[in-house]
DNA sequence: TTGTACGCGTTATCAC
DNA sequence: GTGATAACGCGTACAA
């Protein structure tokens, strides 16, 4: 099998304290004996023990990031960049898919197995406030997303009601009148979605402009087949609107499918935009005009919290939000 | 602090060892100890330590996929699937990426820590056969791509060559007469992109068809912008094509928004097919034709090769082919 | 059926 | 500066 601290050791001719500090870096170990320690380590292809480590120190170098869903992009391209960015920390990354089922999500929270990680990072989308503080262990923890947090959890967000309003006084200035949004009460009670309906509700008010439960088009679930679905049926259905709010870009994506099928223009008869600013949105034709959150802010503010709290500081929660854009593209050109 | 073994068998009055048979669902417990015990687990909310588990079996439940880039779609759907399958087994996913860079890629082959995972699902795009059997550690390992794997390592691929060879038929048999390829040599000596190239050209010159290699469109990287940076170039060029076979559907997305830019219309002047059937191949306008390998057996098989050799199958490595469908959509339509 | 005692590979606390 | 040795929490012969 492979060498252990205590091969070395008998190689070296020292005891396994002083091979351990050599490995770890120690200054006060004798410039010869260093030589001679690292020769035996080269020599027997020593490398550490991770686990083993680990049950020494209380830590593991791991941090979980748990997300309903690896292969929607948007939480893919949050994946990547906290890969990234903890790798330069020297922590790996496990991903937990919850599926957005509340047993998942109370079994990422209290953590399967003690002492697997070290820290997590977790995107609710079914537990609330107080069911987080009650299952939540005594893992640091910060959150992503609109939930309203618990006041003992570190947070990041973005300020949803204020990006809704932005994207829906976007088509309103460029004339539109009738503005539906997509994703209303996708799932009972998502917090998320009700947010940026609430934005997009509190924007038509401000101008003045048409507000009816017509315009609130429902999704069934989430994703861009079930978004066309839902347009489709819209327009059977004869909702008229000129401009349309989506819940996500996967949202603003199915919608211009089930748009271009019933020979609706885009932007010329209607003017849509998204929300995540995924790749594809440069893609779609016209391209998609999205709500941008910051991303890479936002996963590096989320590991610094994490990173605080497993340096071990206390205290309560603490509740950052960053910036978004507007990213204007085709799709609402006027 | 948590709970420990310990501390469960004084709360019941027994021994560890008793403890232990009882979490580990050991048959012969008496029932009467049984529920003393369960009682004495739920009364302190005992959780077992993974890492002392695993120090004392040496195992880690922990399986490691690694992949250039998690935020790539066709990664991403992988990742997944390999999450979901994975789970059912009670293993953990690990998300390892390279970045598509040699020194990533032999860092995870060695394994930076011993002791860390079990397995590891590796889709290597730069290490070659020799370095994949010169760096690979003793840890179970498959390998998932075109590269020519070493003997010794189990394999899972998709017929690249055939699946090439059906994608450019499907165009040829169409009526079109000048088929390009684009990804053509996207990194020198890039595995993937060359078996691709190959099926292309082995079936035009089955088909007697044109061929030349202004033909063969090349990508400075991969993805949709490389991809549409390409194709508005060789238009600029004056390369002349009637059907384009993409590297994947990135480049297939990037491909028809270049089309689209420069005025040719998609399926009409030009028929495009991709690769990988990501989801947003539906939802491109018109819908993308696409070589859609079967990802779920894909991933299933990689498991079940890497599940043989974690419980300590021997042998040489094996090689296993899943098939591929091709997926017709309008980007093709005659 | 259950208990005792040792080992897993490392870190950390003392002595020396 | 270096060496014994006790944790860390659990699995497992072996014994009872």
């Amino acid at each position: 099998m492979s060498a252990t601290l205590q091969d070395v050791a008998t190689l070296a001719g020292v005891s396994i304290k002083t091979v351990s500090n050599v490995v770890r870096g120690y200054q006060h170990v004798r410039p010869s004996t260093r030589a001679r320690v690292q020769a035996a380590i080269d020599e027997l292809g020593y490398v550490p023990h991770s686990i083993a480590r680990r049950l020494a120190t209380g830590t593991t170098g791991m941090v979980a990031f748990a997300l309903p869903a690896i292969e929607t992009p948007y939480f893919a391209e949050l994946a990547a960049l906290v890969s990234t960015e903890i790798g330069g920390f020297d922590y790996r990354l496990l991903i937990e898919q919850t599926s957005g089922s509340l047993d998942d999500e109370r079994a990422v929270l209290r953590g399967r197995e003690q002492g697997l990680i070290d820290g997590l990072i977790f995107q609710p989308t079914e537990l609330d406030a107080d069911a987080i503080e009650q299952f939540r262990g005594s893992t640091p923890l910060v959150l992503l997303g609109e939930i309203p947090p618990p006041p003992t959890v570190d947070h990041v967000m973005v300020d949803n009601i204020a990006a809704a309003r932005a994207a829906t006084f976007h088509l309103l200035h460029s004339g539109r009148t009738r503005i539906a949004f997509l994703g209303y009460a996708a799932a009972a009670g998502h917090a998320t979605a009700s947010l940026r309906a609430e934005g997009y509700l509190s924007a038509l008010e401000d101008c003045g402009a048409h507000r009816s439960d017509d315009l609130l088009i429902p999704m069934q679930r989430f994703g861009a087949f079930a978004a066309e679905a839902a347009v489709i049926d819209a327009i059977e259905t004869g909702v008229s609107f000129d401009g349309l709010v989506c819940f996500d870009d996967l949202a603003g994506i199915g919608a211009m499918k089930a748009l271009a099928r019933a020979g609706r223009v885009v932007p010329d008869d209607v003017g849509v935009v998204g929300w995540d600013d995924i790749l594809m949105s440069n893609f779609t034709n016209p391209g998609l005009t999205t709500v941008r959150p910051d991303k890479p802010t936002l996963t590096r503010t989320a590991f610094r919290m994490l990173r605080e709290r497993m340096d071990g500081a206390g205290g309560p929660g603490r509740h950052e939000t960053v910036g978004f854009d507007l990213v204007v593209r085709g799709s609402t050109a006027s």
